[in-house]
DNA sequence: CGACACATGTAACACGTTACATGATTTG
DNA sequence: CAAATCATGTAACGTGTTACATGTGTCG
């Protein structure tokens, strides 16, 4: 994913990784951070893919770039990326769910516990948005990310809410 | 993550491979379809990390179970996941949300279409929880995480709206 | 001089995931 | 007889992730 999401900030516009890193950065917004490592790794494999193509480009004053490009197959790749929709059963692959989930399975008042120190960490989060989003240099594309990452972040919270006056009523395993 | 759903219903009752692919499916209402050799690399990950030990239980009739208790390392290890609490940043690791925002980089018409298609995926995922929620025999426990998905989706839903009237008023890159 | 920005990379691991292999017993 | 259920496993891959290595130029 991370794969595509390098591809797609390739497609806008050729870049080297450090440069990348930063994009990256900013365009997720800071919701993503990233082990410089991480570009290379995942650069190196698009170019193994044959996705991308490098070309190194010398700076005087400081190291040479090595600026990464789409190929046709990497355009190809990422038009099929793009193009496809979310179907089927969604993934209920979220640690916070189940964490909560599996102790209510057990331990219905620990859960209790959980959900208050959660819902406060949520309410943290959502302020760090809210900041976040402030800044008016954001890319249009990023302050839409932003609003989807608050709207869960909400749905979430009411979740806890709801999670919370179930276990009130909840039969002792 | 897996890792742990299964150390956490190993921690409600012992189990063998077999039987633990369709509890766990069961206790996600089929939100996560798993292949049951995931179970078995999962079960042998933990047992090789002390956090699970086998017994083997002969049948007659059918073949031998291999039942997987928690060893205290891996009642400890379960407990400090359960405890932990979701901090910091989040991911907006999601690529419902990262390809939509992706291609509005450069492409903000295509992204429309993509955001229809969308739509009527979410609704028809909503329309299945819908349907699976019904399920009387539901766990109390699977019935909250259906009402988290179902949140979820809704969230996903206004953020398309959202997200399409933005589209509408986007400079041309 | 030390810290920091610039710039690239590698080795190694964990985890989720799949495809494939094996074999007994029951059921249509 | 074929198919499905029960039951366990392995080899292999992709991707995310980290820790570590290396070197130059600039600024305080």
């Amino acid at each position: 994913m991370l794969r595509y999401v390098v591809l797609g900030l390739l497609g806008a516009e050729p870049r080297y990784g450090y440069e990348l890193k930063a994009v990256f950065e900013a365009f997720l917004g800071g919701t993503w951070p990233l082990n410089i490592g991480q570009v290379y790794t995942t650069l190196t494999r698009l170019e193994r893919d044959g996705l991308v193509v490098a070309e190194v480009v010398p700076q005087d004053q400081t190291p040479d770039r090595k600026v990464y490009a789409l190929t046709e197959a990497g355009r190809a790749e990422l038009a099929a990326w793009l193009g496809a929709v979310e179907v089927g059963p969604i993934r209920l692959r979220d640690e916070f769910f189940l964490r909560i989930a599996v102790r209510s399975l057990t331990d219905p008042i620990g859960a209790s516990e959980l959900i208050h120190a959660q819902r406060a960490a949520h309410l943290e989060t959502l302020a760090d948005l809210v900041v976040t989003q402030e800044d008016p240099g954001l890319h249009p594309s990023t302050t839409l990310l932003l609003e989807g990452a608050m709207l869960r972040v909400e749905a979430d919270l009411r979740w806890l809410e709801v999670a919370e006056s179930r276990l009130k009523m909840w039969p002792e395993p």
